[in-house]
DNA sequence: CCAAAAACATGCAGGCTTGACTGTTTGTTT
DNA sequence: AAACAAACAGTCAAGCCTGCATGTTTTTGG
């Protein structure tokens, strides 16, 4: 029986779910990172017990298969992904279109965007992998898009407005791949800039 | 010395070029192949010999290293890329909009695409890779864009029209990424549509 | 305090991939 | 026709990846 408030002195060091939950992290951080530095084929198991400072039993303890830790990891990046997000949105002004634009394309373009890229596209291929990334990619695929027309204020009942914020959202998912190679900045920016300009005009109510 | 009407009776089977070229497209073909069944890691050096019915000796007579392999085959694949767009280009009624943007939409949602997309995102981790692909995809890209303000007929000089053209290949390949993995074409098709009347707007050179 | 369970560590075997090596067939050249 | 070169065929060794198996430490519960 668990009590909160129970004395144990110095015996007890850590518990262990605290134990558990500290390693899982480290493993599931450590997939990540080895998705950004060496791409999914670059993406062993042994390197990512390396990367994590866990050993290759403890590894295989927590997750018997490569499958597991994979799909974990991919859990744990969506939801990274959709905090960082929520985070920056929470210091920015209200109405402006440009700048929230601007919020979401640099989370289309940081090392979790291409984390998530490694694994869609790897998922093409995997079905397992697959299987488990359809219904959490259409969840996530939702929730920016409600996140965007929050933060952009529009009317979401009239279509033209979806419309165009869907095609915001493609557009910063292609312009994140045309940066995977090549630095592409100065051309994003002046792509964002003209697209904003059109955004705004389609979502300014002035029947 | 070449003698051109040469009689070489039944001696001649196939002259010796045309064999080379014969099986080195073979390969090129297989390893596109591979890439849009299996992807980027399951696109193995064996797999493609098999694929192509050639033998292992014969693979790595023509292409001593995996690395070489994949860049002809990337060369190729560019090549294959641009033939099929120029091809369905030429019977297009010209002043269509929406019919050229139909077109680039479907170049960017084919196979083709995918196994491009396979070995542009692999190219970010792999060195070797990436540095032959970074010039090649530049140019490919140039001459995508030059193609489709051809294709429109739009006047390249006003900066709003370039920003149009360029945000529109963009957001295909946004779509393209987005049709990966699970059948996008119904809400694609939306889409595009209302990107179309937008760009139509932009291009329209009444001031 | 002791036993059970969870967490952790290390070594090992099977399968796969890559590139090299040796030998054979086919085409070219003199 | 004979020598030479290119294309082709099959096999092999080294290295890596995955998952299993066995053993050790730490925490938990009685």
């Amino acid at each position: 029986m668990f009590v909160p408030g129970h004395p144990d002195g110095m015996l007890t060091r850590t518990p262990q779910r605290e134990r558990s939950r500290a390693t899982q992290l480290r493993l599931l951080e450590a997939t990540v990172d080895c998705l950004v530095e060496h791409g999914w084929s670059g993406t062993t198991t042994t390197l990512i017990a390396q990367k994590a400072g866990v050993s290759r039993g403890a590894q295989l303890h927590h997750y018997p298969t490569k499958a597991a830790l994979v799909l974990a990891a991919v859990e744990h990046l969506a939801q990274r992904r959709a905090e960082e997000i929520r985070a920056e949105a929470l210091r920015l002004p209200p109405g402006r279109i440009d700048q929230v634009i601007d919020l979401l394309a640099s989370a289309f373009t940081g090392p979790l965007y291409v984390a998530a890229l490694e694994v869609w596209v790897a998922g093409r291929t995997e079905p397992e992998l697959r299987q488990a990334l359809e219904p959490l990619e259409a969840r996530v695929g939702r929730d920016l898009y409600r996140l965007t027309v929050d933060l952009l204020g529009a009317d979401d009942s009239r279509p033209p407005v979806r419309e165009a914020v869907q095609a915001t959202l493609d557009l910063l998912r292609g312009l994140g791949v045309a940066n995977l190679l090549s630095d592409d900045s100065a051309r994003r920016q002046t792509i964002i800039a003209g697209w904003t300009r059109q955004l705004a005009a389609v979502l300014d109510p002035r029947p």
